[in-house]
RNA sequence: GCGCCCGUAGCUCAGCCUGGACAGAGCAACGGACUUCUAAUCCGUAGGUCGCAGGUUCGAAUCCUGCCGGGCGCGCCA
């Protein structure tokens, strides 16, 4: 609704300067004034038209004031500034459309299919801060699409076959001399104990480099599916992506396919891709030189005159990540010819995981995939018209080799549709670090932050991160909410762990490295999740108390009077024209805006920004107004239909950052 | 060496894509507001050569060039 309001205002301009000054202008750029009082939006195109018109900006704009008609939906046009024309809506149409708009929900997803890949985590050590970020920016972008009406599929890729698990394989059979039934024992959480082991490993590797034979040895016999290597890995690896989901489920991020390396590697899809760009002559094989013996593919070099030639298959025969990954690209978009089967792994249920027994599969089932069909219909992953990569930044290069090995074998629009939704890393603070009691050399010492190590288990595991959170909000919680049963302090706990865990994940750019910081993540106060869950809260309990502060009052006579004041706009005129209430309710209506805006710049923060806004805003009429004590029914009514308006348009916001919103506080 | 990113208040960051009205938040500091729809809040004070130097422009934190400082990436590792 906020939209089409801009349109229509700027279609109404740019028609009257056509036919007035006689200039044709494209499109006018829209601003929002800096104060409320100069309007609500503003439009600079006189500052253009000046050089054109030979006139001052300031001339152009009062001589076009004047002479334009209002459209339905401006209350006036106003010239202000230097030269802008400003724009005052018709306050109580837009109030209606507003409270209208919000009652409705996001669209129904439609159309072409859209794959988001996140997460991504090796299966053999415990998920860290790193990981969160991933996988609460592709969450988010997720809920984004949808509430765009787009058809999404969410992807975890798994890369079970690669030495990350071979190295804890070592580890449990070299290091810790254990049968895979003692390993079974081992209790939870075993993704824990995979994190200090994959460190120990590392060590040990580095103590006698010889060592590095025992990795060799098993990654072969994992590729090849060699027993009883294979069948170790695969529980190793298994059991820790349970692990992983459970983490992930912790911040409400759920996936519903998990592509497996081993899949893709037993069904030879890198072969079939191998054929292909062999075929398509995409890459060459090089018969002497350096890289004699590989099959490399010639890039551009930035600026187009040096070339880079990335390696895909090495001399000896095997395929490099890259490789692989083009294969994987190729099947996502259904260029592929072949496909994987499908059996259910396990399914989200009371807000739990559980593995999959006898159910029957639905959307909440979490797909993995297999060589041979299962019992169960295969379900039609793939196909998508589009690809989005949620991988950090530093996989910038690969992923361009990826995109251009799709270029190459003729796929273009496909290739212009594999987008890398890059982020910056999260890095330990040097506060965090000596808080972990993690000594830093004297190089590490002097940097600004320093980058997590899986292998050195340097970093904060997510769980610990979440623990801490939980912890921290249940006192919080204890200390305000004596009379609520146990239970629901610790849901209310954990909701807003979350929201602060989330909040605090999302508000960076995606371009700014975190550098993790316990205080910062674990505030609650300022620009935090429980800030904004908080102003939600505090208008829910504006309608919760409505009925014991006036008897004569209660949600049904609110109603009723706010259908009557909608037919009697004269009414509420007067208290339109407050600044307050109204910016109040244009940050409101910029939800629209804002979803826009976050998912074609695929700028999370700035959703989370408008959040923050919102909240302020809804703060400052908090403060001002104590609704529940007006005398005036008008009064009362409008305000608590502002009220409304706000908490209806934060929730929906919240809902998008994946934040809940708790009962009390 | 080449490529990408960053440099804005004591600290952490928005704003830069799409140039425009006195450069904004949060935290920390200081002062104030709880018999009130819960103070996880609100109000106020203080704090800034927008890394530096040029250029383009009526107008530059924003665009261009150069420089300085920091980070990351460029493996027959994954």
């Amino acid at each position: 609704m906020f939209l089409k309001r801009i349109e229509q205002t700027e279609r109404h301009l740019r028609h009257f300067i056509a036919q007035y000054f006689a200039v044709e202008l494209e499109r006018l750029t829209v601003e929002i004034p800096p104060r409320i009082e100069f309007g609500d939006l503003a439009f600079p195109f006189p500052f253009e038209l000046a050089k054109t018109l030979g006139r001052s900006p300031r001339q152009i704009a009062t001589e076009l004031v004047e002479k334009i008609k209002t459209p339905p939906q401006v209350e006036r046009f106003v010239a202000a500034g230097a030269g802008y024309v400003n724009v005052f809506f018709e306050r109580i149409s837009f109030f209606k459309d507003l409270y209208s708009w919000l009652h409705n929900p996001f669209p129904e997803p439609t159309g072409e299919k859209i794959i988001v890949e996140h997460t991504n985590i090796n299966p053999n050590k415990a998920a860290h801060i790193g990981h969160l970020r991933n996988a609460a920016l592709g969450d988010t972008f997720v809920r984004l699409l949808r509430a765009c009406g787009r058809k999404v599929e969410v992807q975890n890729y798994i890369d079970n076959t690669g030495v990350q698990v071979a190295d804890v394989v070592v580890g449990f059979r070299q290091l810790h001399k254990m049968s895979l039934k003692q390993i079974k024992s081992i209790g939870e959480p075993f993704d824990h104990y995979c994190w200090d082991l994959y460190a120990q490993v590392y060590q040990w590797y580095s103590q006698d480099k010889s060592r590095l034979h025992y990795r060799e040895r098993t990654l072969k016999e994992i590729e090849g599916a060699q027993e009883p290597t294979s069948q170790l890995a695969e529980y190793i690896s298994m059991r820790i992506v349970l692990a992983h989901l459970k983490t992930m489920l912790r911040i409400g991020v759920r996936y519903q396919v998990l592509p497996r390396e081993s899949e893709i590697l037993r069904l030879k899809f890198w072969e079939e891709s191998f054929q292909q760009l062999k075929e398509k002559k995409a890459i060459l094989y090089r018969d002497d030189g350096p890289q004699e013996g590989c099959w490399v593919m010639r890039l551009p070099g930035e600026n187009g005159d040096s070339v880079d030639e990335k390696i895909i298959v090495r001399s000896n025969g095997t395929v490099t990540y890259v490789g692989k990954d083009i294969a994987y690209q190729l099947w996502k978009f259904g260029l592929l010819g072949k496909t994987f089967h499908y059996r259910p792994f396990c399914r989200y249920q009371d807000g739990e995981i559980v593995l999959h027994e006898d159910q029957v599969p639905d959307d909440d089932t979490v797909w993995l995939t297999t060589i041979q069909p299962s019992p169960y219909k295969d379900p039609d992953f793939g196909q998508g018209n589009s690809v989005y990569n949620v991988i950090d930044v530093r996989q910038s290069y690969l992923q361009r080799v990826v995109v251009e090995g799709l270029r190459r074998l003729g796929f273009a629009e496909q290739a212009d549709h594999s987008v890398h939704f890059a982020y910056e890393m999260v890095a330990l603070s040097p506060t965090c670090c000596s808080e972990l009691g993690i000594e830093l050399s004297e190089e590490e010492q002097k940097k600004p932050y320093v980058e997590v190590s899986g292998r050195k288990g340097l970093g904060v595991k997510a769980d610990d991160l979440i623990n801490k959170l939980v912890e921290k909000s249940l006192e919080e919680v204890n200390a305000r909410q004596k009379d609520l049963p146990l239970e629901k302090r610790k849901e209310i706990a954990h909701q807003i762990a979350i929201g602060a865990l989330r909040y605090f994940l999302l508000k960076y750019t995606r371009s700014s490295v975190i550098a993790f910081d316990f205080t910062e993540a674990l505030s609650f106060e300022g620009e935090t999740g429980p800030y904004l869950q908080y102003s939600v809260v505090r208008a829910n309990n504006i309608f919760r108390k409505l009925e014991a502060s006036d008897p004569q009052w209660d949600i049904s006579v609110w109603e009723d009077n706010c259908e009557r004041m909608w037919e009697e706009p004269n009414s509420i005129a007067e208290l339109m024209d407050d600044n307050q209430v109204w910016s109040l309710l244009l940050q409101v209506a910029r939800l629209e805006e804002s979803i826009h805006q976050t998912a074609r710049s695929m700028e999370i923060s700035y959703l989370a920004k408008h959040a923050f806004n919102l909240a302020q805003q809804f703060n400052l009429f908090y403060h001002k107004y104590h609704i529940l004590s007006e005398r005036d029914p008008i009064k009362k009514c409008f305000y608590l239909t502002v009220a409304d308006a706000a908490r209806r348009g934060l929730f929906k916001t919240l809902d998008l950052l994946g934040i809940q919103v708790p009962e009390r506080m």
